[in-house]
DNA sequence: AGGCAGGCTTTTA
DNA sequence: TAAAAGCCTGCC
């Protein structure tokens, strides 16, 4: 167990709930689980007051960043308590949470004159930060994802997890699946895979996987030229349109500039922008003020 | 070539 | 019953 300081953007909650991915599984005390490749983390949010009783905290604290003792100065800083080791946190958690990068600063470069939609958007999601995904899980995971709500996406997500992931255990002693190998999935039965009910989409999940075993589709090699080569290449793939290939661009590939539209986003576009979204203006950075339109929108218009 | 209608599985609200 | 982080096919 581990404690962690973080003072950039950073909230739980919002990142699970915002739509960009689909395993994050809320624990006791407030944290969440989270599943990445064959690893996973339990992480709980400590108040500063508890960290700082808790011992000797100098000790304890790592900072999230390299100058993160003149900004935990300056500004608040968050204590959280993560069940790995140090090594695993620099190796893999800490690029899988995308802590080298400051959204903070990428938040504050909005207008609050020039679009106060935007800026009273990314207010209220603040705390959310892209993740980097496994490429394989995002590619799958927004195939199931076309024509659903969240929590249907999520139930067969995980029904894919349990039928062809592999058992794990957590530092609790709990079950967690991993997510199913390209190989794994394209052995599994018809039936099996019916059981995931995945639709219609059941075919285009089972194809990706096969491509990927008969080296037709090479993940490792999708990411490579221009941004709209990348795009190309992925909506050639069987079941994978524009909207979906966005989101493998930004949530699997990490394309900060990926600006998947759906039929939230549309919404907003339409609404709140009907003279033109000013695109230009924020790049590189339009993946990242999507996903506080989309989780903002989606949230204001549930209520 | 590019656009549009219709169909598609199942769950959720 | 309509809508859901859409896409494919067939047709024009």
């Amino acid at each position: 167990m581990i404690n962690v300081e973080i003072t950039d953007d950073f909230d739980l909650e919002k990142i699970a709930e915002s739509g960009q991915c689909f395993r994050w599984q809320p624990i006791e005390d407030g944290g969440y689980r989270i599943i990445h490749r064959d690893k996973c983390l339990c992480i709980w949010k400590d108040s500063l007051e508890s960290a700082l009783t808790d011992g000797d905290r100098s000790d304890a604290v790592e900072s999230a960043f390299a100058d993160g003792d003149r900004k935990g100065a300056l500004g608040h800083a968050d204590i959280y308590r993560l069940d790995c080791t140090e090594e695993e946190y620099r190796d893999i958690w800490s690029s899988y949470l995308d802590m080298d990068e400051d959204y903070r600063n990428i938040r504050e470069k909005i207008d609050p004159e020039l679009d106060p939609f935007l800026f009273e958007a990314a207010e209220h999601e603040r705390g959310i930060r892209i993740l980097k995904q496994d490429p394989w899980e995002a590619l799958i995971s927004f195939i199931i994802s076309q024509n659903r709500n969240i929590p249907a996406i999520k139930a067969s997500i995980e029904k894919l997890c349990e039928r062809a992931g592999e058992k794990c255990f957590d530092s609790r002693g709990e079950v967690y699946y991993t997510f199913p190998t390209p190989a794994a999935i394209a052995s599994m039965s018809d039936e099996l895979l019916a059981e995931c009910k995945l639709g219609y989409r059941d075919k285009y999940v089972r194809r990706a996987a096969e491509d990927v075993v008969n080296g037709s589709l090479d993940i490792g090699l999708i990411d490579t030229g221009s941004d709209d080569d990348v795009l190309k290449g992925l909506t050639g793939l069987y079941g994978v349109g524009k909207k979906v290939a966005s989101c493998m661009l930004l949530f699997g590939l990490h394309h900060l500039n990926a600006f998947p539209v759906d039929v939230w986003i549309k919404r907003v576009l339409e609404t709140e922008y009907s003279k033109g979204y000013p695109f230009d203006d924020y790049s590189p950075y339009n993946g990242v003020y999507q996903q506080y339109m989309f989780a903002y929108y989606r949230n204001r218009t549930e209520e």
